[in-house]
DNA sequence: GCGACAG
DNA sequence: ATCTTGTCGC
């Protein structure tokens, strides 16, 4: 797939904020995902002992959930992990992993969060802005924003508030099991980005494709270890 | 100063 | 994110 260079990639914190600034405005909340047929799901591993991140990418047919596509990079972390930045750590390996992948997904969902960020610019907006591809963050933790206590059957979900604004959901996957926080990236808004995340559900507290991408990047992780 | 803080 | 086994609860 091919990726255009939207900006170099920053090592400066100051000027990764600066790009930040930059582009949030650029991001559309609204936009239809009907017809989506083709859903990736993308997450990362890291090895502290080599300092390298895995990126993982998983391509599902959608609404069928079937697996059609997976790759992988890799990468030396260069910028230090700062809740708020987390884009320009895991950024370029991503883009690296996603550049392999042979046919242009409808959507991608991110680990981590979209506009539920206090910038509201999280890795799922500025990942979906690069690709210009509609994207969702789901994220296992709040980064920021408030919201009231969650009902705990499967399916319950209150909004999450940032800045007083409706930012995204807090969304229980699974009954009793600690919710995950989806908010939209690029080109989609809250109710899609909720509704995508609730169809790509299989039993389990994280959407399909992204799980599948979870354990691949982990499983590439384990044998790139020096015996 | 203190608490919070995606991965 | 990662370090890490068994264990308590559903």
């Amino acid at each position: 797939m091919e990726i255009a260079d939207l900006h170099p990639w920053p090592e400066d914190q100051s000027e990764a904020l600066e790009i930040q600034y930059r582009f949030r405005d650029e991001i559309i909340t609204t936009g239809s995902l009907n017809g989506v047929g083709l859903i990736a799901g993308v997450d990362t591993a890291f090895d502290h002992n080599t300092d390298t991140l895995f990126a993982s990418v998983c391509v599902f047919n959608f609404p069928d959930l079937t697996e059609c596509e997976r790759v992988s990079d890799s990468g030396k972390a260069i910028f230090p992990y700062v809740p708020g930045l987390h884009a320009f750590r895991e950024g370029p390996v991503i883009l690296k992993a996603l550049a392999r992948i042979r046919t242009r997904p409808d959507l991608i969902i991110f680990a981590g969060h979209g506009i539920a960020h206090p910038r509201r610019f999280g890795l799922a907006c500025h990942l979906g802005l690069i690709l210009d591809i509609p994207s969702v963050g789901c994220a296992r933790k709040r980064l920021t924003g408030q919201h009231d206590e969650i009902d705990p059957e499967q399916g319950a979900n209150v909004p999450l508030i940032v800045d007083n604004k409706d930012s995204g959901r807090v969304y229980r996957t699974r009954e009793k099991v600690k919710p995950v926080i989806i908010s939209p990236g690029h080109r989609c808004g809250i109710n899609d980005a909720v509704n995508v995340v609730a169809k790509c559900l299989q039993g389990y507290r994280i959407p399909e494709p992204m799980r599948a991408a979870h354990r691949l990047a982990n499983r590439i992780k384990r044998n790139n270890k020096k015996p």
